[in-house]
DNA sequence: ACCTGAACACCGTTCAAGT
DNA sequence: ACCTGAACACCGTTCAAGT
């Protein structure tokens, strides 16, 4: 006789986003996703094999929000244009959801095939971009390569308080990007 | 009647270390610190605060071992010659010690005074390299943010394995380094 | 002055028992 | 089929007691 099911994988991820939003993702604790969902930590394990599995939903659906932003935030005519208000777009989800971000470039993923599907979902925007921009072929993985190494290293540097030594924050983040066109 | 030291504030560092370049900052646990000094966990707290306190003491030696890592590698007589071997030295360094690498920019550290100083102290071979380059004054901080955030973003998105979809890293690197060297 | 055992609150995880 | 309480091995940390 079936026990009526508490919650659900995907309420357990929307309460885990929130977990990881609010606390990073070291607040994703098993216990404290099962509190928000109102049932018993061993009770997760009824719908995660593990608490990194859970973490790799959460990562997952990161990969997705960026997407997400990446595409609403791409606006312009030019290729100088459209590539320079995704990168804006870029740093702005990270400083709008740094947790979330962090969790994009977590190492918990490893070779996991969904987390690699999913992070090339999140390219995606970038390399039509750069098609449409006329790169050739064979340059656009390396061009987007320094592209995302650019946006990702400063972001992250940025997030993590390591630019403390003054100066104008949006100049150098500006500077940087026309450097980086400027090789596209 | 003092009860003889068994170890030390140093050889504890040193032996952290060790744990964090096998296992990464999570193998650095109060127990196993403690085991491999041959010591009872709670004697750790006579020699640091906390394990955060122990963290950031790795963190500030990984620094200077950067630090020491730029100054080695960095040859050459032009200014690009020095630059790039700079540069590529800084990948060496976190392809060759990857979890001591990422205790570079862990955010453990936020707002420690003693961590905003190694950080600075390990940023200094790029900046006296920029001097010695020409480059105008007010323009070294900004360039060195661009350089830096581009390095830390390659390789850690090396390290984390993100770069998945084929194509050769060395060329990508060697690509993106002239790109941002083009405006130095 | 440093080390220790015992204790506490917290982890993730397993499993037999409930419905 | 899902949920639960009890248990286990592990965390970091505190503290009174040892020398």
């Amino acid at each position: 006789l079936p026990t009526p099911a508490k919650t659900s994988h995907e309420a357990l991820v929307g309460l885990a986003r929130r977990l990881v939003d609010e606390g990073g993702g070291e607040a994703l604790t098993v216990s404290a996703v099962a509190q928000a969902a109102g049932v018993k930590a061993p009770s997760l394990y009824k719908h995660f094999a593990d608490r990194a599995a859970l973490l790799r939903a959460v990562e997952i659906s990161a990969m997705h929000d960026l997407e997400g932003a990446l595409r609403r935030g791409t606006v312009g005519s030019t290729a100088q244009e459209r590539l320079t208000s995704m990168a804006q777009a870029y740093r702005a989800f990270a400083l709008a959801q740094p947790h979330r971000y962090e969790m994009i470039y977590s190492r918990n993923a490893a070779g996991d095939p969904a987390i690699a599907a999913a992070s090339r979902f999140a390219a995606r925007p970038l390399f039509e971009e750069l098609q449409a921009a006329g790169v050739a072929a064979e340059r656009i993985l390396p061009v987007a390569r320094v592209m995302t190494a650019f946006l990702h290293g400063f972001v992250s540097m940025e997030l993590v308080g390591a630019f403390r030594l003054g100066g104008d924050l949006e100049e150098a983040f500006a500077e940087g990007l026309r450097v980086v066109l400027r090789g596209v």
